[in-house]
DNA sequence: TTGAAAGCGTGATCACCGTCACAACATGCC
DNA sequence: GGCATGTTGTGACGGTGATCACGCTTTCAA
């Protein structure tokens, strides 16, 4: 059964044989979203767990007057919605959208716990993935810090291009951009500083914008 | 014996019988740093663990001309150096500090490993400790990216309180107030600035400072 | 007690960048 | 095609907050 197939791709489930893979379809459905489906909103009760099989989502944060951060793109083999399941207290910490048509495994919170509780290596795989996650954040904190608008956006491009883009021959990135205003939520600036930080890294011969796609020259990491 | 019953006090080790006790303190001590020890440093190997007992440590990242960022305070019951394990990359991603004289256990990481595999409710443990911990960085970047200087030192005075600070009858807080710079690093701000915050905030009667103690008249959470 | 070291208050300066305001494009939909 | 809607470039302005430069306290060890 393709459905089947699809599971044992993810990491999480990996170590699962035939039949855990059957007990968790029993406790979920695949289902595909269009672009721009809101998964959950912030502040929502719920303890629907998502695991993203294939497209991407972004967690967003927004303020009282409307501003929003992007807080994560989380694509394939990344869990969504977890939070609300593994803290005490459970409401949603963002709102979920779908970046990207997306094909996602909806999971119950609680036979999902039971089943994480059998299984020690998806405990682990669990633990694995939640720690890179705070890495990158913390990360997020030191550069928002440490860096001016003009290298965050730099830094960024490179990020996408590091898990998203296809490198070319001579090592440089090709990535396809996302519009300003959407570079500007995610490393907290404002649209048009973004775009004079664009004009100026491609001044400097650091990135080339080609119609919709950026061709970024070996960025240092 | 004594070192068993302090284990039994962290809520990690909560569902440990006795004979596994024994086993995490054959592959552990138990150790005591004066403040202001170095426990490991940014780039380093090293794969091993250490859990709060008491006292506070603190993550600092830092940057090449020397500015810092405060990345979290540990407290008691926390796990400190779990990314150098969890992650392939093993090295370490921050520097840790004890901020107070503390007691530490230090684990090495493949034997705690193998004890995580086998008992699942240590790993749910470790996963609602992450889960929060990402939950924290990530409010921190929103209120980096929301909040003026201001407000931020706020915020943080009340995020000490209320994880530390003694709740007064009327409701406010006491907290012993940290040096300047030191909330400086922690909010991505400068000295003087944060000096200039906090007598604002004292103008407009949300705090008082009394010696090294502040009282936090109800800041809205 | 005295000196050094750490912490604090405050003024002056000025750059970075958010905001406003347009105009020019691009895109897609009817 | 033509009109609405989303995206981008760019100028001007002004505020927030970093930085520098002090001098004044507090702490603490010798």
């Amino acid at each position: 059964m393709s459905q089947i197939e699809a599971l044992r791709q993810v990491p999480l489930f990996s170590e699962l044989n035939s039949k855990q893979l059957e007990a968790v379809l029993r406790v979920s459905h695949i289902k595909d979203f269009p672009k721009d489906s809101v998964l959950c909103s912030e502040g929502d009760r719920g303890d629907a767990l998502f695991l993203v099989l294939s497209g991407r989502v972004r967690a967003v944060l927004s303020a009282d007057d409307g501003r929003e951060v992007i807080l994560a793109y989380l694509g394939p083999g990344e869990i969504v919605g977890e939070m609300a399941l593994f803290d005490p207290e459970e409401r949603r910490t963002a709102t979920v959208v779908t970046a990207e048509p997306c094909s996602l495994l909806i999971l119950s919170g609680k036979p999902f716990m039971e089943l994480l509780a059998q299984n020690p290596p998806m405990a682990l795989s669990i633990i694995r993935t939640l720690t890179r996650r705070l890495k990158e954040t913390s990360n997020r904190i030191a550069n928002l810090i440490f860096l001016d608008t003009y290298s965050r956006v730099g830094t960024h491009l490179l990020k996408m291009a590091q898990q998203e883009g296809r490198r070319l021959a001579d090592g440089s990135y090709l990535i396809t951009r996302p519009p300003q205003h959407e570079i500007a939520h995610f490393i907290g600036s404002s649209r048009e500083t973004v775009s004079r930080a664009l004009k100026e890294l491609e001044h400097e011969g650091l990135i080339k914008v080609v119609g919709k796609k950026v061709i970024l020259y070996r960025l240092k990491p």
